[in-house]
DNA sequence: CTGAAAGCGCTTACAG
DNA sequence: CTGAAAGCGCTTACAG
C-alpha cells in the first residue's frame, strides 16, 4: 500500500525536508541549488512511492501560466477541425500542453465569450480560426502578450500570425484544369460568406474563366446562403442543373457543399466524368470511396498544424522579437 | 477608455468596499449576504467597465473544482468521437463546463497518463471511452469522488456509470436481415481487439447465423488485426474475396474497416447489392454518398451524448446516492 | 546545502 | 450591512 500524499507539504513532512526544497527537486533545479545527492533521491523515492503529482492549479496561480493552449474553431465536429485538433494535441502533449476546444458556430459574439473565458483560464496561448466580427476580441489578448495564432480564416486587418493556405491558386488552379479538360461551362457552388478564404475562393475562380477568354456568361457563380439545410441545399442544386443543363463542370468551395451536390447529381441525370467534372475542396475518405472518385483540393493539414504548434511554441518561449508571421501553404489538387 | 482591472483588489479600492463584498456580489451571494442594493449596483458597474473578470484558476484553487470536464477518447479526429466531443461541449457549455481532451491511441499507458494529468488539473468529472487495461486507474479516480462516465468501451469488472449501445443486437439484427434477403455465405470482418464491444459484434452475428441451420463452415469471420495500415487491410479482403467466392453479404463491425472495405470491393469484380449485400457500422455522410448507398448501423450519437452528461451532473450535484447505471442504447439500422 | 515566508487571486467561516 | 483574515498548493527571492 503507497502512502497517500496530496500535498508537497506531505512529501516535505514524510521526508523531513521543507516544501522548499521539494520544490526545487519536482522542477528539476537540484543540482543548481546544490541540493545532496541523498536528499534529491529520498525526495524522489517518496514522490514516486506516493504517486504524488502536484497541482496544476495551484502551480498555474503561482507562475501565471496553464500549460494550456486555448482551440477555437468553428465547429470541432468538422473533419478538418477535428483533424487540425488532433495533430495540434498530439505536438501539444510532447511539450506538457494540453488543448481546451471550444466551438464558435461562426459567430463574433460567441467568439468573443469563449475567448474571456479561455483567459480567465489562463490559458497560455491562443488557436483560433476566427469569425468575422472578433477582430476587436483577438486585437485584446495579443495585447496582453499572449501568442495568438489564427488560421483557416484570414481576417486582413489584424497583425498577428496566421497559418493558411493559398485559396485563390487552388481555385485558379482548378478552373485551369477543367478548360483544360475542353470544359466551357464551369460553374462555382459557393458559400454566401463574406470571409477571405471564400472570396480568394471565388476571385481564383474567376480569373482563370476570364483568362481563358470565356464569355462571362458561360460561367456560373452560385451562392448557398450559410445556414441553408442540407435538403433546401440539394434542391437548390438539382434546380440549378436543370436551368443550366450545359454545365459541364463544378467547382465546390467547401466540403459540405460537396457533398450536398453530390446528393443533387445523384438526383439528375447527369453523370460524373461523362457530362461533368468535379472538383471539391478539403479532401476525404467520401470523395476516394464515391464512384467515381471525385477530385479533390486537399488542404495540408500535417502542414498547417506543423506550422501553427511551431509559431505558437517560438511565440512562448519568446526568442527573439515577436515576429509576425503569415504562412500560405499550397493546395494540392488532388485527380481521380 | 475603460479602467483596467486585473484583480478583486482593483474593483474593491475602485469601489470602495472589501474584497469580500465583491466576491459575494460577483457570485450573486449579495441579496443572502442582505448587501445593499446601492453597494451592489455601484461594484457591479464598475466589473461591468472594466471588464473584469475573475481569475478561474484561484477560484479553482479555493474550491476545488475546475468547471473543467476531461474527455478522454481514442482518437478525437474519429468522426464519432469527434460528434460526440461536440455535443459534450454544446451542453456543458450551457451549465458553464468547458472540455480538455485527449486521445490515447487506444494504449492503456497513456490512459493512465492522462488520468494523471486530468487530476492534477482538477477536473471536475471524467468521461472516457477507455482502452482495456486502464481498469485500476479508472477505479482510482472513482475513489477520489469524481463523476466519472464510461462509454463506447464496456470494462466489465468496473462498477462505473456506462453508456453504450446494444451491439450484440445490432449484429444480430444486421445477419438476420441478410438472411431474410436470402443470402447463405455471411462474412463478419472486424478487428482483433479483446474488447467487449467488438466480442459483442461477433457475438450477435454468430448468434443469428446460428439460430439460422446454417452450416458454420458458410458463415466467415476474418480479424483484422489493430492497427494494420489501409493499404495491407485491403489487400487482405481482397484476398478472402478471392479465395470465398460465393461471399454474399458483409457485415462490417467498424467503420474505418467498412472503408477498407470497400475499397477493396472496388478492386474486385463484385458488385454491391447484385452479388453481395454489406452493413457497415456507424453510419456517415460516405455511406448515404457511396453508389450504391450503403446500408450501415448507427449509433444514436445525441442521445449517448445526452445520457452522458446527464450522467455528469447527476453526479456533479450529488443528488440522492450517485446510483451507477450502465445505459444502452439500441442501435439503428439504416436500410438503403 | 537548506528553509521561512511572501504572494498568486480568489472564497468563506467568523466576527461585529 | 460589511470586512479582516485564513487558507487553497504551489514557486521563488531572500537569508543564512
Amino acid at each position: 500500500m503507497s502512502i497517500k500524499a496530496h500535498s508537497i507539504k506531505d512529501i516535505a513532512a514524510k521526508a523531513n525536508v521543507s516544501i522548499t526544497t521539494v520544490s526545487f527537486i519536482l522542477n528539476g533545479k537540484a543540482v543548481e541549488r546544490n541540493i545532496s545527492k541523498a536528499v534529491i533521491e529520498r525526495v524522489q523515492g517518496i514522490v514516486d512511492a506516493s504517486g504524488y503529482k502536484p497541482n496544476q492549479i495551484a502551480r498555474s496561480l503561482r507562475t501565471g501560466n496553464s500549460q494550456i493552449i486555448g482551440l477555437i474553431v468553428e465547429d470541432i465536429a468538422n473533419p478538418f477541425f477535428a483533424g487540425i485538433a488532433r495533430l495540434l494535441e498530439d505536438k501539444a502533449y510532447k511539450k506538457g500542453y494540453k488543448i481546451i476546444y471550444s466551438s464558435t458556430e461562426n459567430q463574433a459574439e460567441k467568439t468573443r465569450e469563449l475567448i474571456n473565458l479561455f483567459k480567465s483560464r489562463q490559458v497560455d496561448a491562443y488557436v483560433i480560426a476566427p469569425a468575422q466580427g472578433a477582430e476587436a476580441d483577438i486585437k485584446k489578448i495579443i495585447n496582453d502578450g499572449k501568442p495568438v495564432v489564427l488560421f483557416d480564416r484570414y481576417l486582413p486587418e489584424l497583425d498577428v500570425n496566421y497559418v493558411g493556405v493559398d485559396n485563390f491558386d487552388a481555385s485558379y488552379r482548378a478552373a485551369k484544369h477543367f478548360l483544360a479538360e475542353g470544359k466551357r461551362n464551369l460553374v462555382l457552388v459557393t458559400v454566401d460568406l463574406d470571409i477571405e478564404q471564400i472570396k480568394e475562393r471565388e476571385a481564383g475562380f474567376q480569373t482563370a474563366v476570364a483568362e481563358s477568354g470565356l464569355k462571362k456568361t458561360a460561367s456560373l457563380v452560385i451562392k448557398v446562403p450559410y445556414g441553408t439545410s442540407r435538403e433546401d441545399t440539394i434542391t437548390l442544386l438539382v434546380d440549378m442543373l436543370q436551368q443550366a443543363p450545359q454545365t459541364d463542370a463544378i467547382l465546390f468551395a467547401t466540403n459540405y457543399l460537396a457533398i450536398s451536390g453530390l446528393l443533387a447529381i445523384k438526383q439528375t441525370d447527369k453523370v460524373i466524368n461523362k457530362d461533368l467534372s468535379v472538383i471539391a475542396y478539403d479532401d476525404g475518405d467520401i470523395f476516394k470511396l464515391h464512384t467515381p472518385q471525385i477530385s479533390a483540393l486537399a488542404q495540408p493539414l500535417e502542414e498547417i498544424a506543423d506550422s501553427i504548434i511551431k509559431k505558437v511554441f517560438e511565440q512562448l518561449s519568446a526568442k527573439a522579437e515577436n515576429t509576425i508571421e503569415k504562412t500560405i501553404l499550397p493546395v494540392k489538387l488532388v485527380l481521380r
